[in-house]
DNA sequence: TTGTAATTGCAAATCATTCGCAAATAGGCG
DNA sequence: CGCCTATTTGCGAATGATTTGCAATTACAA
């Protein structure tokens, strides 16, 4: 859906399109929410030579050209995404599901109120999701 | 201002009222945002044999206990201050600057609206206060 | 006061992430 | 199209935060 064979913007920032690269990218948009470790698995299965560190490294570079965004996703490593749209992550501590809202101007304004430049926000609402409180229910 | 000599919460978890819990819990709602080593450091002054290991497994059970709660600030490491009313982080990327500001109904209401039974809330914003917007202007 | 299960200190283990360095290679230049 | 060099990679070791195993200590119920 968002596979960039169109990698330019590494150039326009000096940097290499290599086929790790490549690889990841495509591998970060075509399955959001990952981790390192589950990128590095993926990534393997195609380039079986593929380090580690290399996913690390590349996430980060892609963090800071803006291409890719971290969240926590309510565990204690990092989950990386392809940047499109601001939007909050609506999480179920249950079955671990994930769920990405639209985002409202509404909590940007609640930083601007009060003088600061808001440049990021993140917002993870922690709870069940409506199949997990049914199973709650009954227990 | 909140020093809990009362920390009957831990008697009615089965738990034990030791120094380390009393010391540690008052040094964490003295001074709200500090992290597992801060907290250590603070506590040696008075305990000069508690370990580090107390502070992860006492901010850890406070935790549990729904008396303390963990966020990440911006950094790659947990903070950590006790839970008094739900209220989000404004964040100042120069100078670090943490602001707490109360909730809107609002943004519970995101996942709500979407079914979900919503437990917790962590809302971030990421930003320059004013102080820093003006040092910033000028460089 | 005593007995026992909970808690502590300590050291080692674990987990996520980063770093140093030598070997490989992308991509500009002739 | 091949060369040259700075960038990037793989690898292994380092780091930093947090957890764990275990023996010694201790809170607190009886």
């Amino acid at each position: 859906m968002n596979t960039p064979e169109t990698m330019k913007f590494l150039q326009a920032a000096g940097k290499r399109i290599t086929p790790e690269r490549k690889l990841l990218l495509r591998i970060i948009s075509e399955n959001a929410h990952l981790d390192a470790s589950e990128i590095y698995q993926l990534a393997k299965r195609e380039d079986p030579k593929i380090n580690l560190s290399t996913v690390y490294r590349t996430v980060r570079l892609l963090e800071e050209l803006g291409v890719v965004e971290a969240s926590e996703l309510g565990e204690d490593h990092q989950h990386y995404e392809v940047r499109v749209d601001e939007h909050y992550h609506l999480i179920c501590l249950d079955c671990g599901k994930v769920v990405e809202i639209p985002p409202v101007d509404a909590v940007r304004k609640l930083g601007e109120k009060r003088g600061f430049e808001v440049v990021g926000v993140k917002l993870e609402l922690l709870g069940y999701c409506a199949a997990c409180q049914r199973k709650r229910g009954h227990s």
